[in-house]
DNA sequence: ACTCCTTGTGTGATGTTATTACGTTGCGAT
DNA sequence: ATCGCAACGTAATAACATCACACAAGGAGT
């Protein structure tokens, strides 16, 4: 018992072109499906937080923005994170005051993030055993638990040797 | 088995007096031990942090100790707890960018959090089950696991109420 | 077609959190 | 005594985030 588990997936290598595609694909299901608007510029942001597969900070994603010739606003930049974390669609790692594309967009649990320091690269797991102990803890305790977030900050694979 | 545990304390209220100075004694008697310098400073801030027992930020702690006339500059704020952090004498709620005293200064562990959204207080626990669970992911993905923070979001029992 | 309403955008200013750079002080060890 | 190191003091600035307000696009009801 007491397990992790799902796929761990994420730093492992992978067809990126391919899991970019799907990812944005099965957003804009989603969207339709709820009736959201994932208009142009929420869409990109999602699609730069997709190809980069980690963490990027919200001025960051302003210059690619900028690259582009787009708005230059932060406003702009947040307002599109804003809604792309309430789709559930981008998580916020608070950790590093970035954003990172989610890679499994349907489940309700609270997600554990393994971040990497020093590339910020990030792999999204479950802990389904959390989530139990958790409600145990604050049921316990009369806390109303709304949300939940695991951090937990190391090097990756890749990043492992440089260290 | 699976499970939460350890004293959620926290919200119950406590002998507070009593509470903070037992802290300050043990933070002492651990800085006496690892050979870490407890400054007046370091130390009055970590006291500002146990007396009010809920999360501040950086900028809230300068100014209380601009209101007892200690010097002013952020720097020194973030200096002291960068310290207290590295003794694990204090920890940073990500989410809030605040900082709330170790309640436990003991353990090892990968602290939880239970954040009230409304005060701001915070409740913090351990979750044996997280750790081994996330040990577990962390091999699985090679990933070289340093450090974990659990934290979650809800009303606190006193909050409640008013929601 | 027109108005109304809601949702998304554009823009500037401002607020909040955190760090950098550089100099000084205090104190123990050689 | 002087060297070296950790802590402290100070100013400037960087990085992250929000506010306030105006305008535009599109659907719903008349």
């Amino acid at each position: 018992m007491g397990s992790a588990m799902a796929t761990p997936l994420a730093f492992e290598p992978h067809n990126h072109a391919e899991c970019v595609a799907d990812a944005l694909i099965t957003a804009e299901r989603r969207c339709r499906e709820t009736g959201a608007r994932l208009t142009p510029q929420r869409r990109r942001v999602l699609e730069i937080l997709l190809e980069s597969h980690r963490a990027l900070g919200a001025y960051e994603l302003l210059s690619r923005l900028a690259d582009e010739g787009r708005a230059v606003q932060p406003t702009i930049v947040y307002r599109a994170l804003d809604f792309l974390v309430a789709q559930g669609l981008v998580h916020k790692i608070a950790r590093l005051s970035a954003f990172v594309a989610c890679t499994r967009p349907k489940s309700g649990h609270g997600p554990a993030f393994l971040v990497c320091r020093a590339c910020r690269g990030v792999a999204e797991a479950e802990l389904d055993a959390v989530q139990g102990a958790l409600d145990m803890l604050a049921k316990e305790s009369g806390f109303a638990l709304e949300l939940m977030v695991l951090e937990a900050e190391g090097l990756c694979p890749g990043c492992r040797p440089a260290a």
